[in-house]
DNA sequence: CGCAATTCAATTGCGCACAACTAAGTGACG
DNA sequence: CGTCACTTAGTTGTGCGCAATTGAATTGCG
């Protein structure tokens, strides 16, 4: 055989996607203690970047930004609302959209946030240089893997 | 100001904990794919992959390897054993712990697995090498966040 | 105009992750 | 021996992620 035995590769397999997901998991750890104060969760969080980046904007384009869809914003972004840091409306000119904007307090939220990113750099133990090369990798990983997604039977040997 | 304003701070974090989340959700969905045939999630692979490996053991010791609780594991388990892989019995030795143990069709599934982590390499569109640095490099990652987690204020210089 | 295809958000159902708690078993120590 | 601290699984509750479906609104096309 020039492949090593099944059971390397079996192995192997786990460190790949096992340490993503690990780290992924390891992450939301952090995020949990640094975002207690602020009454979010980790994806809540993502959804307020965005709103704070690009203001107000309908469902369907905060989801391409985070790469969700609305099964999962639109119970979150119910739960934001209830906490007061966003309004939902449908849009005028198109009944089937809808817009969210950030309320006073959301916008507000935002003073207390600009904290949370120095935290989390400082916790990863990584410089800036190696925090945007290992992004940078991991964002050709998941276009990778998202064109494989849609294209699931390449030609084998 | 030696710092750049905050605005920039909130992208950047954006970009390291972000391309983490959607690199792990990408990766899950080419598992879901891949999985399809096997009849499992990708939580369930991992938890047959450690069977597979080192074979009966308590559900603690299943944890430690997988950096997952019984809230996680006994639900997982239950579907596991439902599906007819795994059996789960109390040890003779300590009431207290339940042994995991594969039955002769979760040992016959190993066969059928034995290809997906090449289908999974193909989908990264990586080499080796380069998996393993990533794989490194996430370890060490996951290393740091953890003993944050337990050490929220680590000592600056 | 009228109808079909498409778009968008919401909902439902299932599984995972994790905190908090419960319950049962074990072991050490007085 | 009895009690008390600890260990181990399981359960409950909350929230995320995603597939599939629903229902309303819009667009395109004859």
């Amino acid at each position: 055989m020039s492949t090593p035995p099944a059971t390397d590769w079996l192995r192997l397999d786990q460190q790949i996607c096992f340490s993503l997901n690990a780290a992924s998991r390891a992450f939301g750890g952090v995020y949990r203690v640094v975002l207690k104060d602020l009454g979010l969760t980790y994806p809540q969080y993502l959804v307020m970047l965005v709103l704070w980046e690009h203001g107000e904007l309908p469902v369907k384009r905060l989801g391409e930004h985070l790469r969700l869809d609305s099964g999962t914003l639109s119970p979150l972004l119910k739960r934001l609302e209830a906490a007061g840091l966003v309004r939902r409306e449908r849009s005028a000119r198109d009944e089937r959209s809808v817009e969210v904007r950030l309320t006073g307090e959301g916008t507000a939220l935002r003073e207390r946030a600009v904290e949370v990113p120095r935290r989390i750099a400082a916790a990863t133990g990584l410089d800036l240089a190696e925090i945007q090369d290992l992004g940078a990798r991991l964002d050709r990983l998941t276009a990778a893997l998202d064109a494989y997604d849609t294209d699931p039977a390449p030609a084998p040997s």
